[in-house]
DNA sequence: AACTAACCCAACCGCCTCGTC
DNA sequence: CGACGAGGCGGTTGGGTTAGT
C-alpha cells in the first residue's frame, strides 16, 4: 500500500517559504479563514499543497505563536508533561500557549532528551525521565499512572520501544524501585498542588487524555501551566 | 582564514483517525 | 459496512548557522 503524496503533481513547489507567499497565505486566511487545506493554494494563488499551506500556518505563521527561546518553567512543564504523555506533542502544546507541536518537539530532542540524559547521569533518582518516554514503555507502568488512572493510550514509536528494550536486568530492578518512589513522589506532589488548584483537578480536562481544547480559554490554559510547574515544584521538593 | 563538527529548526513524509458518502 | 478524502500527528531529514580546531 502506497499513497501518493500530497505533493506528487507537477509544479508544486517545496522547501523554504518565501515572504512572498507567507504574505500570500496570512492575507488568504485573515480575510477567508483556512476552510479546506487542499482548496486554499488554489484559491489564494499559492503553488504549494495543501498540507504544506496548513504546517506552514500552524507552525510558523499564526498570529498567536509565541517566539523566542522557552522560559526554564515551559521546559519544565514539557519534561513533566512528556512524563505523563509520551510523545504526544499536540497534547503537550495544548498544554503550552502559544507553543507548537513542533516547536516542543524541536525542544525536546535537542535540549530536554540531552539535559535528562546528563541529570540521570549525576543523579540515578531522575533515571525514569532519561529512560526515554517510560510514559509509553510496554513493560513498564508510568510513574504518573496513578494521576493518569491508566487511560492514556500510548503511541509507540520505533525507537521508543527499542530504547525502553535495551535494559539489562539490573537497570530493570532499579527502574522498578525508581518508579515506585517516583509513583508515590507524585502522588504526593499530586495531593499538595491540588490544594491550590482544586478547580483542574477536579476538571474533566485533566482526566487525561480528553482533549476539551475548544472550551479551553487562554486564561485557562495559563492556569493550567501554573498548575504543571506547580506539580512538579512539589514534587522536585519531594526527591 | 579555512575547514569540520555540532547544533538548530523548518519542512517533508508516511501513517492514522475521523467524517462523509 | 467499506471506500475514500481531508486533516492531523509524530518521526525524520536537510540545509543553514554557530562553535571549535
Amino acid at each position: 500500500m502506497v499513497r501518493a503524496p500530497c505533493c506528487e503533481k507537477m509544479g508544486l513547489k517545496k522547501g523554504p517559504w518565501t515572504v512572498e507567499e507567507d504574505h500570500i497565505l496570512i492575507t488568504y486566511i485573515s480575510r477567508h479563514g483556512h476552510g479546506n487545506w487542499r482548496a486554499l493554494p488554489k484559491q489564494a494563488g499559492l503553488l504549494r499543497c495543501g498540507k504544506s499551506c496548513r504546517l506552514r500556518w500552524t507552525n510558523y505563521l499564526r498570529p498567536d505563536i509565541k517566539r523566542g527561546n522557552f522560559s526554564s518553567q515551559e521546559e519544565e512543564t514539557i519534561i513533566m508533561l512528556h512524563e505523563m504523555l509520551g510523545n504526544r506533542w499536540s497534547a503537550i502544546a495544548a498544554r503550552l500557549p502559544g507553543r507548537t507541536d513542533n516547536e516542543i518537539k524541536n525542544v525536546w530532542h535537542t535540549h530536554l532528551k540531552k539535559r535528562l540524559c546528563k541529570q540521570n547521569q549525576t543523579n540515578p533518582a531522575a533515571e525514569h525521565y532519561a529512560m526515554e518516554d517510560i510514559a509509553t514503555n510496554p513493560t513498564g507502568e508510568s510513574n504518573s499512572s496513578k494521576l493518569e488512572d491508566q487511560k492514556l493510550s500510548p503511541q509507540h514509536s520505533s525507537s521508543e520501544f527499542s530504547s525502553s528494550t535495551e535494559f539489562s536486568d539490573a537497570n530493570a530492578d532499579n527502574h522498578d524501585m525508581n518508579i515506585n518512589q517516583n509513583t508515590n513522589i507524585w502522588s504526593q506532589a499530586f495531593s499538595k498542588t491540588n490544594e491550590d488548584y482544586p478547580a483542574i483537578t477536579t476538571d474533566p480536562y485533566f482526566q487525561l487524555p480528553s482533549p476539551m481544547l475548544s472550551t479551553t480559554t487562554y486564561e485557562s490554559t495559563v492556569q493550567y501551566t501554573d498548575f504543571w510547574y506547580k506539580l512538579l515544584m512539589e514534587a522536585e521538593e519531594l526527591l
